[in-house]
RNA sequence: GGCGACGUGGUGAAGUGGUUCAACACGGAGGUCUGCAAAACCUCUAUUCAGCGGUUCGAAUCCGCUCGUCGCCUCCA
């Protein structure tokens, strides 16, 4: 894996033997996330999928953060608590995740549920002199203290803009370049008690305050867009380090941003999608997961309608492909090379996702043993059993990738009607009922082909 | 102004010194199969990897310069 501190790509060897420890950065949870913030979630998504798939056992720990000026200032627009609005809108974050076939995180941890786990991590750095406190209750962290600050973002402090970062309200910093760790109270602001004194948490402490808390003082791997480079993971690092003098993080992922018009999808620019909004306009959510994973993490992607469609068109190929496979039958002796074909596919495969998660070569790897599935099928060259070994073959692969279509997929109202009186039609080479009927089954989203194992139907379109 | 990433066919995109290295996907053209269709399969679709110069027996792959695109330095996945 490709580290962003260090730059280097070596291997993954986790502190504890076969237990991988990962944090990602999550939402915050103000409004619906974009797709931009779901192709960072569904990297992660992948790297825990694989590593599980490779049999490491793997926690994944992803915050939410339902504390911030958004929130606030949302909730008092709304008129409602930032509660209700946090919860309204992780709900939201939980269908499109699901819809996108994300795999839960292990813990979703509420920033405002761990108010005294940063606390305790805010005094710890004032006790070291590494944090101060201004008049108005704030604490901020000096970055005088810590002469590593940058290392991540290879950045020189004194060479930031400082003349563009000062805010307004933040009088009495000892260096504008110091960061909030600790809100002091406001009028119209939620205000915690803790043993720092009243106020609410900055949005960096966050992370730092519930990876260590769920994950240990060190674990394995911090993920998250490369915009949170710096300042926020920078950030992360100064006053976790500079509290447990340990080291935080093994290994740095960042993924590069999804492009919309030639320019980073971001709610400040307005040039965003948001997944529930496709769905309904009839997109595929497997296709778009397809679209947000199939290129290489650290490569940008440029959403485009035509890439949408591009990955539609790949995810029907494995579609057509299961289809086939399950209505396949054949009586004759199995293939003898069968498992020395579906051995190199997966030797492919791992090679490739091996070597800092390339999944471009590992679907090259996937298509591949579909092209030569697909000749076989119509060669005959398969026994029934053949079929399953390699239904099942993908399915495994497909713990990993999670595109295919789902096993119970089922039939719209009234289309297994549709196909018996089809199938019948055929019998007696009643061409256009049969015909008719395939027009009537394609209004309902039912694809109809007709094979020597006789007609086969599967879903497309939207949906699943 | 500082720092960084990237530039491969009609499109997306792998490949980072030689041996089928120009994968894979989408799109396009032709063909096979089929009652028709769809799917699938076959053939073709980059003598070339932004441009220029250099290193080398040999470079898309290393070095330098130029041009271009994008990102971070501010909330941000």
């Amino acid at each position: 894996m490709t580290d962003t501190l260090s730059g280097q790509t070596r291997p993954l060897v986790p502190l504890e033997p076969g237990h991988v420890r990962i944090y990602s950065c999550g939402p915050t949870v103000y409004g619906p996330a974009h797709i931009g913030n779901f192709r960072s979630f569904l990297f992660a998504d992948l790297l825990v999928r694989y590593l599980r798939w490779r049999g490491l056992r793997v926690t994944w720990v992803m915050n939410v953060t339902d504390v911030d000026d958004k929130i606030i200032r949302g909730a008092a627009e709304a008129g409602t608590t930032i509660e209700a609005l946090a919860d309204r809108w992780l709900e939201r974050f939980t269908e499109d995740a699901d819809a996108l076939r994300m795999t839960r995180p292990d813990i979703l941890p509420r920033a405002t549920r761990h108010i005294e786990p940063m606390a305790t991590l805010v005094r710890t750095l004032l006790e070291r002199g590494h944090a101060y406190r201004t008049e108005d209750g704030s604490i901020f962290f000096r970055i005088a203290s810590w002469p590593a600050y940058g290392a991540l973002a290879r950045i020189d402090p004194d060479q930031l803009r400082v003349g563009e970062r000062v805010e307004a309200d933040e009088y009495g910093k000892g260096d504008v370049r110091d960061f909030a760790r600790w809100k002091g109270p406001k009028p119209g602001e939620p205000v915690w008690e803790s043993e720092i004194g009243p106020g609410r948490p900055g949005w960096h402490v966050e992370c730092s305050a519930m990876s260590m808390q769920y994950l240990g003082a060190s674990f394995d791997i911090h993920t998250g867009g490369v915009d949170l480079i710096f300042p926020h993971h920078e950030d992360e690092i100064a006053q976790s380090e500079a509290a447990t003098g340990q080291r935080f993080v093994g290994t740095w992922l960042h993924c590069a941003h999804l492009r919309l018009g030639g320019a980073k999808m971001a709610k400040s620019t307005g040039n965003i999608h948001r997944v529930v909004e496709l769905l309904d306009a009839g997109v595929s959510a497997r296709a778009l997961r397809y679209a947000l994973l199939a290129v290489h993490y650290r490569q940008a992607i440029d959403y485009t309608d035509a890439s949408l469609t591009a990955a539609g068109a790949a995810v029907a190929r494995l579609d057509a492909l299961v289809a086939a496979l399950e209505a396949y039958a054949e009586d004759r002796p199995d293939a003898a090379d069968l498992s020395g074909l579906l051995h190199a596919a997966r030797t492919d495969f791992v090679a490739a996702l091996d070597d800092d998660l390339n999944i471009s070569a590992a679907l090259a790897a996937v298509f591949e043993l579909v092209r030569e599935v697909n000749r076989r099928i119509a060669d005959r060259g398969l026994s029934t059993g053949d079929a399953t070994t390699i239904l099942d073959f993908l399915r495994d692969l497909d713990r990993v990738l999670a595109i295919l279509p789902d096993a119970t997929e089922s039939l719209p109202a009234g289309a297994h009607a549709l196909l018996d009186a089809r199938e019948a039609a055929r019998m007696s080479r009643d061409w256009a009922a049969s015909d008719r009927l395939r027009d009537e089954l394609a209004t309902l989203g039912v694809a109809v082909e007709d094979t020597r194992d006789g007609q086969r139907w599967r879903i497309v379109g939207g949906g699943a």
